[in-house]
Parts: structure tokens; C-alpha cells; sequence
DNA sequence: CTATTAACTGAGTAATTTACTCGGTAATTA
DNA sequence: TAATTACCGAGTAAATTACTCAGTTAATAG
């Protein structure tokens, strides 16, 4: 499992896509306005997404991504997976011989944990993350009563 | 949260640390040869380690390193943490000003996920680890039902 | 006391990944 | 037909990863 800040930019974006994609589909344009990221980054990484068929293209004018899938059959780590490319589990099964044991057991029990680091985005869905992010109905700014997560320091 | 290589080669130098530091302390030149990392690249990672006080280090002859503390005290996500830098939490807070929303929304959903990540590997600390591998009693080659897991190198 | 061992430190760099720029083509709509 | 947007690929800047090298301390063994 791996998880660096291309995933992040990946799920980011599907998180857009199942927000604003119940109308009409969603252009990279406003994608990479709404996250900050290049135009053609976000060609890089849906090239990536479309490949594994978590998102569909419509081309033309009015045209954008839709998901591929309902919300709640994508899991966080389809996501990541297909753009981070992940792979490389127990890499010590063929060209490296474990005979000393040792380094073969540090990299079975990584490959153990990555397993259950896997496991668990594998069971959690965009339509759960939307939903727990509505429940809270949490904005950035909004930060009504008593919590004040972080009081306007500057 | 992020989950790199150098992570990984963190936690699997801990693990070594872990499994062969009972008896005394282990050198790096020994890890570096158990797990195929470079001695200099080991030597940044535990500068970054012994920061934390996640290692200690013993000079001279006969010296290694002897981890910080015990190893039901040191969990995965202090060691990520320790190599990986992190923070980057919700990086809309301050210079980024999220009237539209929309990203805000999206950034903040991450960040719940960030630290769903977080706490989960929060709970999983060097000891259990070793304890599930060791009741797996998974060696890389050997699968024969019976031990074999210490199988004599020096 | 001397030599050896191994932790520490830091500057410099190759290799890789991330993220982007640019210049296009293909499909679709108005 | 013109505008729009997905799609495609080569080239590159920036950052990170991983390493080499060249030392210095501290502790132990002889």
C-alpha cells in the first residue's frame, strides 16, 4: 500500500465528482480550479482512473467526467490503487532469497500490515465519506457554537 | 498521513530492531545488510528516528542501536511519522481561503480520512505486530507447517 | 595508550517521482 | 462551422528518495 499526495489529489477529485456530478458532468477545468491542481495533472491521473472504469468521459461541449460506478462501489482504495500503481507485495517471493530468514520476516510482516492498511480502505466508500462529512456538516469557514476548531490565529 | 517507501523502511528497520535487539544492541550495518538499504540512507532515517527517542544509540564496539522505548509503546504511526514529516493538516486553514466550498469540502473529508488512517495505525503498535506474525508463524520460503522461523545464520 | 569499532554529522549527487507546460487530435454540441 | 472538452504524448522543472564520500566523536578491546 502507498500513500502519497497523488492519491490524495485522486480522491480529492472523485470526492468532487460524486458531489457535483448529479446534474451534469464535471469538467477537469473546475476540478483543477476547485483543488489547485494542473489541468493536465488531472488528464494524467483520470487517464489513470478511466483505465480502471471509475470514472467516464463525455466529450464535447457541456461534456466532464462522470463516475464510473455508483458512489458506494468505489472504495478508497480503488482509488488510490489506480493511480499509485501499487503492486510490490512481498517483494522477497522471487529474485530476493530469503535465507537468513530475518529480512524475509520484516518484509512478511510489512506485507501483513500493508495487507490490513488495505483492507481497510478497501471498506470505506466515497458515498461514506460524503455521507459522514454531511452528518457533521462541516465547512471550512462555517464553524458555528460552542466548537471553534481552530479560532483565527492570523 | 503518507505512506512511503522510506516508511516502510523505517518500520522494517524497527522490526529488526524489535526481533534481534533482546540480547544486545543492533548495528546498522546489520540492517542495512538484513533489509538491502544503503548504511548512510539507515544512519538519516534513524537521526530522524533517535529525534523522537523512538531508537537509542550506543557507540564504540559491540555498540548498535536498542529501541526507545518498549515495543508495546511504539506504534506504527510514530514511526511514519518520525521519517515522513507530517502534519499538512487541512492546508485550507489558513493561506487557502475556501469561500467557494466546494474544495474546502473536499479537503476536509481527506482530512477525516487522513486521520481515520492516523488512528488506525495509532492502535497498531511493533509488539503486535511481531505477536500476529510470530502465531502466523509465516516464513517467506519455508511454509512447512512445522517452526523453522530462526533458522540459524550466525 | 592505541587501534578499532560503530554511532554520528554534513555536503554533494544520482535516480526516481511528482507535477507541470506545451502542442496537438478526436468527438460532440450549438 | 466554430467552440468546447475529453484525450494523447513528448519534454521538463521541482521535489523527494536514496546513495556516496569524507569526515568526527565516543566507547571498547588489546
Amino acid at each position: 500500500m502507498r500513500l502519497s499526495t497523488k492519491g490524495r489529489y485522486a480522491v480529492t477529485a472523485m470526492l468532487d465528482l460524486a458531489l457535483n456530478g448529479q446534474d451534469g458532468p464535471v469538467t477537469l477545468s473546475d476540478i483543477s480550479e476547485n483543488q489547485g491542481i494542473s489541468l493536465s495533472y488531472l488528464e494524467q491521473l483520470f487517464a489513470a482512473l478511466r483505465a480502471r472504469k471509475l470514472v467516464r468521459g463525455v466529450r464535447g461541449p457541456g461534456g466532464g467526467y462522470f463516475l464510473g460506478r455508483p458512489a458506494d462501489e468505489i472504495s478508497i482504495a480503488d482509488i488510490i490503487c489506480a493511480v499509485d500503481e501499487w503492486v510490490e507485495f512481498t517483494r522477497c517471493r522471487g529474485k530476493e532469497d530469503c535465507r537468513g530468514g530475518q529480512r524475509c520476516l520484516t518484509h512478511s510482516l510489512w506485507d501483513d500490515l500493508s495487507r490490513q492498511i488495505y483492507d481497510f480502505l478497501t471498506d470505506i466508500t466515497l458515498a461514506d465519506l460524503v455521507a459522514r462529512g454531511l452528518e457533521k456538516e462541516q465547512t471550512c469557514q462555517g464553524k458555528k457554537d460552542s466548537a471553534t476548531l481552530e479560532s483565527r490565529a492570523a
